[in-house]
DNA sequence: ATCGGATATTAGAACGATTCTAATATTGGA
DNA sequence: TCCAATATTAGAATCGTTCTAATATCCGAT
């Protein structure tokens, strides 16, 4: 997956669900690597190839990823969402207070939820923010 | 802190600071242990002592309260950030995304960002959370 | 090829959460 | 007591996202 085939490829091939010109512009937004987008900068990437978008399918586009599997909202506290298309490749995020940038960091060590901690939830997604002030925004 | 002194009192003491009659029964919002409460639940809690309260207000003071490291904001990701006046002792967080209810959980180990991965930025905080289905959420 | 039902797109309205505005009230110090 | 600084407030404004319902497109069956 992942780096194997690429985003739109998966999709093209995946059953029951229809590659449209719309869905493949949106998917071409996240080509390249360490992109972490909101819905407005995807929105941006998509009508520079076709300029008719709307920020509805956009939207609706986004969620649906999720839901597949293929995009992973990042909540970063600051600013919105952003969403990234590395769903494979285990890594935590660093978010700069200052600017919003965001960068993939590959921590050291992991964090396991003993049973005990659990409450009987079954766990599916577990996520390490680290936040600071980027060089630029050394600050309060 | 922390457990040592109530929130409170911290405030009462705090110089340059004005504990208000409304600034007081926020605070007392966060009284007990393992809080963790939206906006609108702050409003609420905040009414049963003085009805004539306002959400501006309420707004406003948990903006302070995290600006002087009192509350710290959790952004679960599922529905509207929540506050912790827990700050002191280290701690995870556990949620549910079926019900979006949410725990304190000490997870085994840590991550650590080792300095390559910083990119330059001073950090200030790190935050782990873990999502899952509750008990009751048994789930798609 | 054509039809028909399912699926996708769209503009714009609606919504919910938060912030802003600007007028009024309260505070604490001189 | 007076004053300036600070805090509160209702309601408007803003922002991001979802909803609505009308139109367009797709794909399989004929």
């Amino acid at each position: 997956m992942g780096a194997v085939t690429s985003l739109v490829e998966r999709l093209r091939t995946r059953a029951g669900w229809r590659l449209t010109a719309q869905r493949r512009v949106i998917a071409q937004a996240f080509e390249g690597e360490h992109v972490h987008l909101t819905a407005e900068e995807v929105l941006a990437r998509a009508r520079r190839r076709m300029p008719e978008i709307s920020l509805a399918t956009v939207y609706n586009t986004l969620n649906e990823l999720v839901e597949l599997g293929e995009l992973r909202p990042v909540h970063t506290g600051r600013g919105r969402p952003r969403y990234d298309p590395n769903t494979t490749d285990r890594h935590d995020h660093l978010v700069c207070l200052g600017c919003g940038a965001i960068h993939d960091v590959h921590g050291r060590g992991r964090v396991e939820l003993p049973r005990a901690q659990r409450f009987g939830h079954r766990l599916v997604a577990q996520e390490t923010i680290f936040r600071g002030y980027c060089p630029g925004c050394q600050a309060p």
